[in-house]
DNA sequence: TGCAAAATTAATGTCAGACAATTAAAGTTT
DNA sequence: AAACTTTAATTGTCTGACATTAATTTTGCA
């Protein structure tokens, strides 16, 4: 019901969380022009500049996208899956490295969400998740990969494990968990055995995923963790 | 690496962007105070109102906070679970407004996350989350509830589920997925026999979960579904 | 007439300068 | 020493102007 304490007295926060609202409570429908920055202005007796500063608000979190010329305006932007998975990206890393949660708890964190999505992830993965994890397995077997390189690669493993559950809402959920480990993993310096074991159990996985087995794929996961 | 494409061509993108990836990168640490509003203005080469609407764009993300007054200004906010939370679940029950997700999709993804912290949270749940089960089942039973209100205890319930496995990583990933489902089961019309049927299953996991028994935790969600 | 070029118009993007409001710190008085 | 006053720095807001963009209308010419 409620969408945002914003309790702040500015004025722009004040505007924004107003016009926010109306785009939760769907009073303002996608693709939905507001009114120009002139009228807002009127509407809410404030000077265009105060407007300009809510309306970039809004525009931070995709709310609203704006365009130029005689019919531009600014206008309710359909959210994407994909642009609210990057900003879901971004935060989440942050709020990892700025409240130094523990590399278990995250991990502890990630191979939770990955397990619930094994069983589906082998149910009905397709011929390019199977491509995607092949790829980074590839990659990760590289000998002379710089512990950067592995984590990303390690990365995009995981994701297309959890891409491979077609399912865009836990795709979306689990990107952040994911995307989020790989400061964290960047910290760590991996020994060629650790990296082996990695790789086989990557393997291990990738192969009972192909054969449609969530039970294998859940088991490598545990013993990945 | 790549923090956010931001290919916009104004300017107030292109310097949010910019200490965006400061902040990002480290360069600018949590509680650091960026230059003023004047100096920024000059480094940049922008007038002042350019760099404010940039400081909104930060301020709604949450990267930053501002200050008035003498020694005031704008600084790096440590971005806290409860507002990456919030922010989380309103961009969650927008997506799903504004895509067309099916319930059954949504449904899906909601279960396999809660399936996943269900061992966790048999484990390691505390009093007052057990408590926290109690009150949304008593509430849920109330004969004379609206479905509104039904839905809001459950949410309650299942939130109390994911916060007793004791990982704030979890409860923030999986706060978005519980939460945003809320509007799509306000749809729904419980009759009083699938209300029943609902509270019977959510007194199994709760007792499955004050008694530490995560199998029996699992199943009563998986005959939820 | 038909079509291309030019003018118009309406909107956002940017700038400059001013004043109001707020807050910490320095200074002054009792 | 404590309470009050002044000062200075900074964000918040307003006003008015001009630049830029892009759709629409008008004009001019073949």
């Amino acid at each position: 019901m409620n969408s945002t304490p914003e309790t702040a007295s500015d004025l722009s926060s004040h505007i924004a969380a107003n016009i926010r609202d109306a785009i939760i409570k769907g009073v303002l429908i996608v693709d939905e022009r507001l009114p120009s920055e002139a009228e807002l202005s009127a509407q809410f007796n404030v000077s265009r500049a105060t407007v300009r500063e809510a309306l970039k608000r809004l525009a931070a979190q995709s709310l609203i996208r704006t365009q130029r010329g005689a019919t531009g305006g600014a206008f309710v932007n359909r959210i994407s899956f994909e642009a609210a998975q990057a900003q879901q990206i971004t935060t989440s890393t942050l709020l990892l490295s700025m409240n130094d949660v523990s590399f278990e708890t995250a991990c502890e964190a990630r191979f939770a969400l990955e397990r619930a999505c094994a069983p589906l992830s082998a149910a009905r993965r397709q011929d390019h998740h199977l491509d995607a994890m092949q790829n980074a397995l590839a990659a990760q077997s590289a000998p002379d990969l710089s512990d950067a390189g592995f984590c990303a690669a390690d990365v995009a493993f995981h994701r297309a494990l959890v891409d491979g559950a077609c399912n865009p809402v836990l795709s979306y959920q689990l990107a952040g968990a994911v995307e989020a480990m790989q400061p964290l993993m960047n910290m760590i310096t991996f020994t060629a055995w650790s990296r082996d074991a990695i790789v086989a159990r990557h393997r291990d996985i990738a192969t009972a995923i192909a054969a449609r087995d969530a039970g294998a794929a859940a088991q490598g996961l545990t013993l990945l963790e």
